[in-house]
DNA sequence: TTTCGCAATAATATCTGATATTTTTTGTTA
DNA sequence: TAACAAAAAATATCAGATATTATTGCGAAA
């Protein structure tokens, strides 16, 4: 997976990043430079350097003249990054369909088969394993979306899927048999190659991940 | 218009993204930050801060360990990118033609009008106002859009056409009298309320300005 | 008691200069 | 010409200093 990183710079943001959205570092909280220095052991230039790179993906905000806080939730917020995931994810994975070769199925298949494997656990209720979970359910998404053929689109995407994913760490609340089965038939329709299909049951799976995720909060 | 910046940080990001989408930092340039210092007579910390925000949205590279340059340019970039704006842009106008309100429609008006009589001067060959064009352009897609209700898309928008607008820079010809016309059209079906109309006549403007670029280049 | 204004305190933004590492360049040798 | 080592240039990172700006707390006025 994500490698150690080489610089200070890059392993200090991948950390704090990582903190935003596991919720350790909460919603709406101020970012005292001096305090952050010590837990992330990292200088003050490299700090700002990292702060403003989260400032400018939307995890930070940074008011002039006001140093950093860690970007508030809502509910607003929540609906407007679940709208524009299905909007980016569905038209990714549609071109993806149509574009995939036999690299794509195979990687599809093993993330596809990961995430069923640790699904399993989960709804024996084996709740050891949520990042884990957490981790495979991107690699599977990512897999799916991965042949659309747009550097551009993927990383759009990735920032948003990653917003997401902090609401729902947030409530972090498992939604359990019938997440299980969307993926299986996403899955399966992808793998048919019916893009139409496909598409419609992502975007049903994301709206009713943001049900889900709206009646926790 | 964006008034001047009270922080020297807030400045240099604003000159140096500037540059980059006008096109006086070249594509693919080496960003020496001793050169820098000079040019935009910032400390090499604020320099590292601003770079690090523009890598993150994309208008500059920084592999590890080498410093900065200017992202480069391509062609399969720009299609990627007029493919991103053409999906967000068009899903953007369809809420916006929906949820616009008496205050939405009174800017839009204005926005038009300020940008088509800009448009006459250039079609009299009036070629000194050049800057102030594309200044007129981004205020009316945006003012088209800007009723859409989301922060976020709208934030996603703004990133994608910035780049887009680098494309255009580049190669530095105007398409005449047929975007005016794309434009009066666009907005006439957006004043009627039409959102289907309005999003295909959108598309359509995007895609041609996609092939004039794309054989400038 | 609530509000206003000001002094004291804390935090920022910014700069300079130093050091260890890494890249790039250059020059030499096989 | 290719390969490699030494020299030069650039980068990443840190520490510490200063001016500016935000925040806090307290006493005076309403």
């Amino acid at each position: 997976m994500a490698k150690a990183p080489s610089t200070v710079g890059a392993s200090t943001y991948q950390r704090i990043k990582k903190d935003i959205i596991f919720g350790k570092l909460e919603p709406g909280s101020k970012l005292k430079l001096d305090t952050l220095k010590d837990r992330y052991a990292a200088s003050l230039s490299t700090l700002r350097e990292t702060l403003n790179r989260l400032a400018s993906e939307g995890f930070v905000e940074a008011p002039e003249q006001r140093g950093f806080l860690v970007t508030p939730v809502s509910r607003e917020d929540l609906i407007e990054i679940a709208e524009l995931r299905v909007l980016l994810e569905c038209y990714a994975l549609e071109l993806s369909v149509r574009n995939g070769d036999t690299d794509w199925e195979g990687n599809l298949v093993a993330a596809h088969h990961k995430l069923h494997l640790t699904e399993q656990q989960l709804l024996r209720g084996d709740e050891s394993e949520k990042e884990t979970w957490k981790r495979y359910d991107w690699e599977f998404h990512q897999a799916m979306i991965s042949a659309c053929n747009s550097r551009n689109l993927l990383s759009a995407h990735s920032l948003i899927y990653d917003k997401y994913l902090r609401y729902q760490m947030l409530v972090l609340t498992y939604r359990g048999a019938e997440a299980v089965q969307e993926h299986k038939d996403m899955f399966d329709a992808a793998l048919a190659r019916d893009a139409r299909k496909a598409k419609s049951l992502l975007e049903a799976h994301i709206r009713n991940g943001l049900e889900h995720t709206l009646n926790a909060m």
